[in-house]
DNA sequence: GTCTATACAACGATAGAC
DNA sequence: GTCTATCGTTGTATAGAC
């Protein structure tokens, strides 16, 4: 049977789904250490044990697999954000929670971050990213935008174009992980602090 | 005698500076419309009607040539910054005006931006750039917070972590233009405004 | 001093044997 | 399902023409 190189976990076979699952885990490791262009399908293959062109078995190409790593470390942070967010009922609450568990989560995984920013933040031009997910069918910070928009609604917040502050606080948050990434020694709990303080009077009524 | 390679101006000859302004300019372009992986240096040679060999004699390797060009493009970003900041002698105006002015600049040079996003912010995790130029010895964002901490002690400003605070304005100023440069619909100038309004009532002190 | 020509190892990708 | 063999292309290095 031709091999399943679609990103359907439904359909592969029990072998097939481990050794996908087995080179994702080895490619995370190679991006987040040395880098992407670093990361060839050789150095994969001799990290997985395989051949190169079984590597090109289970993945139709190199973008194909780049990509599938990126998803599957994308859906575990959102997956996180979103059940942080979710435990909230006030919007100022839910919009705090959403900041803090986007620097949380990143904070507690850092080999992930490395993958994200090699690949993600990599695309922001859009050239690289060809087959782009339900995570950014609706812009990257979408879901941010809408905690924004009830918030609004609930009037708690200011009147402020929801999408250019959502772009604003995703992209402070990028940044400072970004310098944290680069300068291990920044203190990222007291950052998170500044943060959403920063944010809040941001986006906050003055009374 | 042998190329000069390097990086400084007076000691290369008339031809051999107008040789590689020509290259870097070809480089420029490439990037900026194929994006940094697809411009290879047999590319670069074709367009400045030259051959592979002739690019590695005015620069000595791919790395060399990208990183020049990346300078190149940066140095105007910065001379533009800084010339309309310094014109400013209050604090609080003279962030205003650096906020403007790095919108304005980037929405002016659409093709030095995509050099920049495609091979600076590529480079966060600090796995790509090798020679770090002066630019960031200090951080992209340096100079951001140095205007934060003169507007503190002018009493301005609120009592914030000035380097923490000058990551969330550049990254909400970085990620407002990568959405820009992805959707050109997006109303930028509206963007802008809105990005002013943010910062001010995020730093200005609340009387 | 400026360049063309050529050779090289490593890359991503394909075809076909087992 | 995994392999070997091979392809075209990449970045790089060297030799030598003018």
């Amino acid at each position: 049977m031709a091999p399943r190189r679609g990103a359907d976990p439904e359909a592969l076979t029990f072998t097939e789904r481990a050794r996908r699952q087995q080179i994702v885990e080895c490619t995370i490791d190679l991006i987040s250490t040395r880098g992407y262009p670093a990361t060839s399908l050789s150095a994969i293959a001799e990290a997985a044990g395989i051949s190169k062109a079984a590597v090109l078995y289970h993945f139709s190409s190199k973008d194909n697999l780049t990509e599938t790593t990126l998803r599957h470390v994308l859906d575990r942070f959102f997956a996180y954000v979103t059940q942080r967010v979710e435990r909230e009922s006030e919007p100022c609450a839910a919009i705090v929670a959403y900041v803090r568990a986007m620097i949380s989560y990143q904070q507690a995984n850092r080999r992930h971050v490395r993958v994200i920013t090699e690949m993600l933040l990599d695309d922001k031009g859009g050239t690289r990213l060809k087959t782009p997910g339900s995570h950014d069918t609706h812009g990257r910070w979408q879901a941010l935008a809408d905690l924004l928009a009830a918030g609004q609604e609930a009037g708690r917040l200011r009147a402020f174009d929801t999408r250019t502050t959502a772009l604003a606080i995703g992209g402070a948050i990028d940044n400072v992980i970004s310098h944290w990434l680069v300068h291990p020694d920044y203190d990222l709990d007291a950052a998170a602090d500044e943060l959403e303080a920063f944010t809040l009077s941001a986006i906050e009524r003055r009374d």
